[in-house]
DNA sequence: ACTTGCGGTTGACGTCGCGTCAACTCCTAC
DNA sequence: GTAGGAGTTGACGCGACGTCAACCGCAAGT
């Protein structure tokens, strides 16, 4: 054990996995400074400091703002306040989770206008989850989730079903543009219309790395969902079944 | 009819409602150029300037960036660069949002932590949609959705049923503050709650204004939803009830 | 004619959290 | 002695404007 512990930047770099840029940044503005300075202005840190970088980092993972950090880091001793602010947080994540929906909602009817015509009625487009000959076999193999799906969207009212087949008509397309482009299913830019796919598939449920494969084989293997789906472009159920495949690997667990 | 029609700026900003700056910024972007200028060097906008901005606002909404609407604008009579342009902003969007729930979850989860304890296990939270007396009366009052929510609730795993749990209760105490802090159910911060709590039933459904008021008196009139949301503070229902009025009124349609 | 006031004009700064040069210093190894 | 590697302090950039600041033109009131 050497008497004093300290740490230089590459140090904390190495230990952390923060900037040194970023790590200056936090001394310039007051939100962590360091115990000292060594040599040629050398930042040097010692265990409290570390500490309140991990305190730091935690809530910077949270996506607090550095003010709001500072106010709960500097607040030490008064966990309730910590608390507040996390709750305000979360407030405002639900808020611009709320607006960020609204958006996506009107982008993809804009986008339906434009595109004209009537590319698949609200009915046709969900006519997969509604009257069920498969309900049986649907809960056999992917469980009690798929059922509640399809009782959920079954309660729908017209606007949400337009808005959901908006936004799905959405994702399709793009799938269908990059399948014609010849990308290949673990492409970066399919990857980012898969994660697309799942986060509408969100407005249902979230589904895991096994249930969200199970989705995708259930594509290819219900003839509904692979003439809906194939209407975007022929072979489009089978690409996206892979895609997926490829995308719950790599990204869910 | 006077032979060309113009437009100064102050007559641009009582027409569309965009500020004098902002027009400015679009001239100095490029975005939007006027026409001409007049004495003292006045902005001049004629019919076509006014058309394009009419199409820059639309995208504006939409949530694009100003080099991609100018991209859109300028790519004139290429109605496909525009659908493209939308479908991958409508991707992101959908990616955004996928981020910030994930976000939203580990907040509420951290909340958990540091109020430490066992506020009310996720068993107990959900036990007043599972197993349940009050379907027949739910179907009844509230319609299908009611049910079709239960229905949801019922399949979902440890970790969903943790991660709602958690915004629940984030979501809850935040009005039980304000409701102890003394805020009338008007109060504007309290209708900040109340779109944090509407975001959170988003997660099963998004209910309009007659729907929302509906849930908020089920809190009042279900003892299984009193008991939960009372056990964040005496009346806490009612007033949750109150404030969804207030909320739903001047906010939903 | 002079003042007041409104509304336009052109800069220029601030926002948020750093990434990314640029220019320089310091220490170490060869 | 010199090259190399890593640190240091600025300073700019990002996005879409909001918000002064300083100045000018024009019309109405005194």
């Amino acid at each position: 054990m050497t008497g004093t512990e300290s740490w230089t930047t590459d140090q904390v770099v190495r230990l952390t996995g923060v900037s040194s840029r970023t790590l200056r940044h936090y001394d310039q503005v007051g939100l962590l400074r360091p115990a000292g300075t060594g040599p040629g202005g050398r930042r040097i840190y010692r265990r409290p400091e570390l500490q309140r970088l991990q305190h730091v980092l935690v809530l910077r993972e949270l996506g607090l703002g550095l003010p709001d950090i500072a106010a709960v880091v500097d607040g030490v001793g008064d966990p309730s306040s910590e608390v507040a602010a996390l709750t305000a947080h979360h407030a405002r994540l639900l808020a611009e989770i709320g607006r960020l929906r609204r958006l996506a909602d009107s982008v993809a009817r804009s986008i339906e206008e434009r595109e004209g015509g009537d590319p698949m009625s609200a009915d046709e487009m969900f006519a997969a989850f509604r009257n069920d000959p498969y309900a049986a076999e649907a809960r056999e193999r992917w469980g009690d989730q798929a059922v509640a799906v399809q009782e959920q969207v079954a309660t729908w009212g017209r606007d949400e079903a337009v808005s959901a087949q908006a936004e799905m008509s959405a994702v399709h397309r793009r799938l269908a543009a990059l399948m014609a482009a010849g990308e290949p299913v673990d492409a970066p830019e399919v990857g980012d219309a898969v994660a697309a796919h799942h986060a509408w598939v969100g407005r249902f449920w979230t589904p895991g790395r096994e249930a969200y494969t199970g989705l995708g084989a259930m594509y290819v293997d219900d003839p509904r969902f692979t003439a809906t789906i194939d209407g975007y472009g022929e072979g489009l159920s089978v690409y996206l079944r892979d895609a997926i495949a490829v995308y719950a690997n790599a990204n869910l667990e």
